[in-house]
DNA sequence: GGGTCAACCAAGCAAGCGCTAGTGTAAACG
DNA sequence: CGTTTACACTAGCGCTTGCTTGGTTGACCC
């Protein structure tokens, strides 16, 4: 047991990780399991997470701050309109819920497996995140687009929104953008 | 092991477990965890229960069950007045989230791990639900109440709603009533 | 060409897991 | 009365779990 940097090999193993904890759910994947999804033995795993709980913990990190950076990344390039601003953020969630999708899945679902410490550090990150809907919500509503408690209505819409993952089919004929464009239609007041 | 009938004794032990698969997640949550909070010892457990698979199955029949009677009463109660309707089945919806909320808490983080078979047969309970909520958004559509794709809308509402169970605080100062309101105004495009 | 170091392995420990087998007991029944 | 039934107990089997220990490997460094 040595290191908790970020080593390359690390950001692998972590993805791979992901993938596991989506299909069995974190507290079913074993340590086995994983270094045999990673080529290694049970032991070497050791190596270069602390313990199991530091494997979820780097799986919830990679996965929030790639969703902040797409976010604020879709947010920096449009212009101040808006209704376009919540659109874009609309689809840079679900661009992130649905091709990052491992990584998000997990921080949605197993977010109570964390322990206190790892869940008070990335709570930060989810919070800033949270942030900019909030922000794009209140211009929203100062716009006249959309009405209603700011605090509720962010809630229910990152609500609606990551309820996609259990019904969403990345096969169908919908793809992540005609998600967007339906829901912001429907909480907004202005036709389409 | 004897029995799979539902004795009054069996469901109570069906409360007392799913408070605890709430508290704890169906897999972190022993046998003898449960027999403890049950005042037996856990080889007495297994003469209610076939197994721990069949405890799960046995909280989250409970919840949907309730759901379902709950979400038909409230719709038989009101007119044939669209939003009524809608209202009332959000209503119903969150009711059934924030006061019965153990069984439906488990019913939506936990539906995983059902054996094959339970998740056959409760899968029909659920799609149940779903259909009185499909047919409920179909009347606010034809009555251009709201706008948009049935199905789409119908998850986004419902994931809206299952949301609530992360972040409501039932001791806040906003009431079930008060989140129903709020949601149907953020949807409809008459005013409020 | 000896030293360093990240990466890995083999082996296994202590604890905890779901579940079973066999028994006891008190009320209900004929 | 004797039998049945529902519920609970004791004791523990067989297995898996997360994690540790001590050692090996091969690439790189001055």
């Amino acid at each position: 047991m040595n290191v908790m940097n970020d080593s390359p090999r690390r950001k692998e193993l972590t993805r791979l990780a992901a993938q596991l904890f989506v299909q069995e759910g974190f507290d079913r994947t074993t340590v086995r399991m994983l270094a045999q999804e990673m080529g290694i033995k049970s032991g070497s795993l050791f190596h270069h997470f602390r313990d199991k709980q530091e494997i979820l913990a780097a799986v919830i990190e990679e996965g929030t701050q790639n969703a902040l950076v797409i976010a604020r990344k879709a947010l920096s390039r449009c212009d101040n309109e808006a209704g376009t601003r919540l659109h874009a953020m609309a689809r840079a969630h679900l661009e992130t819920l649905l091709t990052d999708r491992n990584a998000h899945v997990v921080a949605l679902y197993e977010w109570r497996r964390l322990s206190p410490e790892a869940r008070d550090h990335l709570s930060h990150l989810r919070d800033a995140y949270e942030a900019l809907w909030e922000q794009v919500i209140d211009e929203a509503l100062a716009a006249g687009l959309i009405r209603g408690d700011r605090f509720l209505v962010s809630r229910f819409v990152m609500g609606a929104l990551n309820w996609t993952v259990r019904w969403y089919d990345p096969d169908g004929p919908r793809t992540p953008d005609d998600l967007a464009d339906e829901l912001v239609a429907m909480i907004t007041r202005a036709p389409a």
